[in-house]
DNA sequence: ATGAAAGCGCTAACAG
DNA sequence: CTGTTAGCGCTTTCAT
């Protein structure tokens, strides 16, 4: 393996010319230049990272940190790995995936002190996030995926919910939908105060309140057996539902199986919308799911630039929202059912429809709160 | 930001003693062990990892490399990175993420000549792969998953086809099933040598000749709509087959879409295995799916924990075939009607079922070859 | 515009 | 069992 000091004296130069060259941090003549780049060609010299690393105190590498756990990573979050390690290895970078859970502050720590990341991205972000004072105390430069409650001198990309949700609510309220169930995470993540759990939630109230509309809300465990239960209980609530509108991407094929165990026909019946969803899962439903596609590697891709150019100095604070993508397929259409409050109701709902259980809900937190 | 020099003079001994305590690589007494920690414990040190890689020679950091295109990672490749990165940090050493395509040889050779990786783990690997001789050449240890066609010298571990598909068929067959279809990967798929289409083809003829049966088979395009359009072709073939065992994560669903739609009900009338599915999308179909569960993050870990063996000395050739684990759901049950060659076929016919076309295939080879 | 030389923080001979 | 010292391959002053 040819080092910098072969090259030098391959070209005549000194060391530090090959250096120089290589970095443009000083003038060259386009001479020597030419004689550098000519033995680098010919000795096929790569520098060694390590050295370049130590010497100038930047590694060229930055660190994607999030929690895995047991269930693996979903498309969404894939998604954000991909779009990371996309754009730092377009830039020149590597990208280095750490698995630091919001309880591995201690490693995290560890890991910052090595100097072996020269910033970081970090995933899965909690409104109360140890790792984000930890990474900043350890001066790592920091980007998240996600936002902390206080986001205050902190660098982010996030989806904008708000905007996502009001753009779902109002694909629904122009099919003619006016009962429309917000299906969310859990109570026990709402609590916890997982972001796009709280943020959906309170988009989706104050965009029904802008049509007018009551806002109808439901948790469901993150799981198909979850999803089934909300259905039902919403269903038990609202019996004249026409649409759902499902943040839960664990959930959603329950939600459809349990409609289809109804005899409850998408979308004649009952429209669905998913949220933050991949089109790749939206494709495998039948029908195909009208979703608000996330813009997963976007966002990975603009958190890591965003980084970079923290880095390379511009040392502005980054602070940006993209919405979901509506894409329209085909499990919403015109609503099938009268709006709600009106007594005709029964001529138009289906067969099979009559035969709802109109049991109460178990496990799940009233509606709204 | 405390170096080892620091820790040396705060605990009166020289930097190489320091060092030696934390490599271990020669004794030492208790007693300074001891002043050592403690004074390692007093100011916070961590190594600094490019000084130390670049005085070792050995980074610390393995790459993990795939290709990264549109499509993104299915389930079962994420559950790759994810095993990877957590066997990874387990061991103390960081996994880089590269996207390196089978095209990318010449990023590949720059990367490894780098001398940033102490190792790599190569990820959908092709029959024919020019990055696995990049890697050799450039001498960086190298462990694959999934295999090439020539595998003397080479350390992989991978799916055993052969086993996977013989328990499923076995299943099938367990049940009553004779007239079982394999939809496989699409036929262009199959003529570039990827191997699991490859194999695993090799595999259903043979377990169902192990059975005394005619192994029936049909490629598809990786979509739902290559999976409906598959699955109308079988049909079209094959009216009275009973079972189907899919290979395409794909078009799984397309295909039970496409029963769905031909009134087949899952399992009374047709029963659905799907092969090296990851658990969490057997789930998301209704009823959940029978599944050879591919043991995705197992790979990772044990990619991961052999290549480490290497580059600890022990540099034994590792190759290792791991079976997907039967998970029986819901998707399969005991064959609805008689063996396949008997005439009283008619009799159990659910009445959609007559609703077959009986048009020929299209796009779509002639099957077993 | 170029060179010489002093580190970057650590490992690993080489010497006791 | 411990200390001294020469690098690892590069960046970056300080000179010229």
């Amino acid at each position: 393996m040819a080092t910098m000091h072969d090259v030098a004296r391959l070209a005549r130069v000194s060391v530090s010319t090959v250096s120089y060259v290589l970095t443009g941090t000083r003038p060259i003549s386009q001479a020597t230049r030419d004689k550098v780049l000519a033995a680098m060609a010919e000795l096929d010299y790569q520098p060694n990272a390590m050295a370049r690393g130590l010497a100038s105190r930047r590694s060229r590498i930055v660190g994607l940190l999030m929690p895995m756990d047991e269930r693996g990573l979903g498309a969404t979050e894939t998604a954000f790995v991909t779009g990371a390690a996309a754009a730092a290895s377009a830039a020149g970078y590597h990208l280095v995936l750490s698995p630091v859970g919001v309880g591995d502050v201690d490693d995290l720590r560890r890991l910052a002190s090595q100097r072996m990341l020269d910033g970081a991205v970090l995933m899965e972000v909690q409104v109360s996030d140890a790792r984000v004072g930890a990474l900043q105390e350890a001066g790592v430069p920091l980007v998240l995926i996600g936002r902390t409650g206080d986001t205050s001198d902190l660098s982010y990309v996030d989806i904008d919910f708000d905007q996502t949700v009001r753009e779902a609510v109002a694909h629904l309220v122009g099919l003619g939908h006016r009962r429309i169930v917000y299906v969310n995470h859990s109570a026990a993540t709402i609590e916890a105060g997982y972001g796009p759990a709280v943020r959906t939630r309170e988009a989706f109230v104050a965009a029904m309140a802008g049509h007018g509309l009551e806002p109808l809300m439901i948790p469901a465990e993150d799981s198909a057996a979850g999803g089934r239960a909300a259905l039902a209980a919403a269903l038990a609530r609202t019996p004249d539902l026409t649409a759902v509108l499902v943040m839960n991407e664990s959930a959603i094929f329950g939600i459809l199986g349990e409609l289809t165990t109804r005899g409850l026909r998408v979308p004649d019946d009952v429209s669905v919308v998913s949220m933050v969803t991949s089109p790749q899962v939206a494709e495998l439903a039948t029908p195909a799911l009208t979703a608000m596609t996330s813009p997963g590697s976007a966002l990975g891709r603009m958190a890591v630039e965003a980084l970079l150019r923290h880095l390379e100095g511009a040392g502005e604070q980054h602070q940006q929202l993209l919405p979901c993508a509506l894409e329209i397929r085909g499990s919403t259409g015109p609503a099938s059912t009268a709006p709600a409050g009106t007594d005709d109701l029964t001529d138009h709902i289906p067969a099979a429809r009559t035969g709802r259980h109109r049991i109460d809900p178990t496990g799940s937190g009233p509606p709204g709160t």
